[in-house]
DNA sequence: AATTCGAGTGAACACCTGTTCACTAAACTT
DNA sequence: AAGTTTAGTGAACAGGTGTTCACTCGAATT
């Protein structure tokens, strides 16, 4: 992607790293990351235990690369939302369509992110709440540019910027573990994350008038 | 407490019972719950590993019990709310002080919760789940008695504890890994809580006028 | 064409795990 | 006082764990 390079035989590395992070990633969806050992994930991804250290020093590394993996996910996700047109007429109802949507097609992602981000090793924790601290702050930047916002002090962009991290941590967890194909429940809450978002709009509204 | 007996040998068994209790909760707070070898826990209560098998049939059974003595504490903090006279003319500042003593003063039970809630083998997940929402109607129950919220629909009193008890998960979350003596950090939390609570009773307003 | 490099192998290691089972000894029952 | 119950013991087991090390053999470099 960025050093186009890839002379087959790190082009096979790649491959095989890539293999570890997909089998870690799904072996941790049923007991948790911390329960996966080095070996199973080698023996998933096709490969002798000894090779695993070619890769990655240690699970916890694996832990490590598999945070960043995740986050690129909620980058994107934010980036796609900014370009949206529909966001800046309808935030509310757009940001709840895209969260649903988004992370119904990266369950195991958000569902690793939102399950590591207390169990997981020290260092795992601490990339995940940095890298949590980091999007809020990044969420504060685009909300601050909207129509109704632009004139609030940053302070309360901010608190704004972490009721919606907040609310969208705890939907993401409601859909990571949505049984397959109950659209009905996916529309429901869709539609809790909606009223409440409004809720939290209304309230600042309120706040900063008084 | 409930049935007095106590024939000094159930004495005993209930001394080690808890002494294994105890263990598993404390050895939980680093590595989290499903690290914990029933083997490590024997020994921290001081018995071996065999024993173990007198008081539990395995270390789920052993989640569960943990899980049920950890909401005792929370249930006894929303009874206590209920008789301060505080409450009833300062919902938002009384809860918010009741939320961070309480937590400061039980952080493994809450440390575990919130930990296990979403790391913990099915069982523990599905019992906390289960206790979480039964929180949920308990404190509905508490608010549609207030002043100036027994004219609401009970649909969103509901909404308004669910948010009420979202926002309390997330700071304890906050107050129980907090460093030991940094009582700046925790006034910082308590008023983050407070001004986060009046937002949505605001919003409910705002809301509810529309 | 000869040499170096390195991703992947397979066996061995020391250790920790849950579970079993025959046992002891002290508290209970008769 | 004799007999039963049972919380706790200690050794043994089969199996999974992370880490090591000498190795292969194909691709990359020279």
């Amino acid at each position: 992607m960025s050093t186009m390079a890839a002379s087959a035989r790190q082009q096979q590395k790649e491959r095989t790293r890539e293999a570890l992070l997909n089998a870690a990633l799904e072996l941790s969806l049923d007991k948790g990351f911390a329960q996966v050992s080095l070996r199973q994930v080698s023996q998933a991804a096709g490969v002798v235990p000894s090779a695993f250290y070619r890769h990655f020093e240690s699970m916890d590394d694996l832990g490590l690369a598999l945070v960043e993996r995740c986050f690129a996910t909620l980058r994107a996700m934010i980036r796609d939302a900014q370009r949206d047109p529909e966001v800046f007429d309808h935030i509310i109802d757009a940001s709840a369509e895209i969260l649903v949507a988004t992370v119904k097609g990266s369950k195991a992602d958000f569902a690793f992110v939102s399950r590591e981000r207390m169990t997981g090793s020290e260092p795992v924790r601490e990339a995940i709440k940095h890298e949590l601290d980091l999007f809020v702050s990044e969420l504060a930047v685009v909300l601050a540019r909207l129509p109704n916002i632009e004139s609030w002090s940053s302070d309360d962009v901010h608190m704004l910027a972490r009721l919606f991290v907040r609310n969208m941590q705890a939907n993401a967890e409601l859909v990571a573990d949505l049984p397959e194909g109950r659209s009905d429940l996916e529309e429901q809450i869709r539609d809790h994350a909606r009223r409440e978002m409004l809720l939290i709009v209304l309230g600042f509204k309120e706040w900063r008038s008084t």
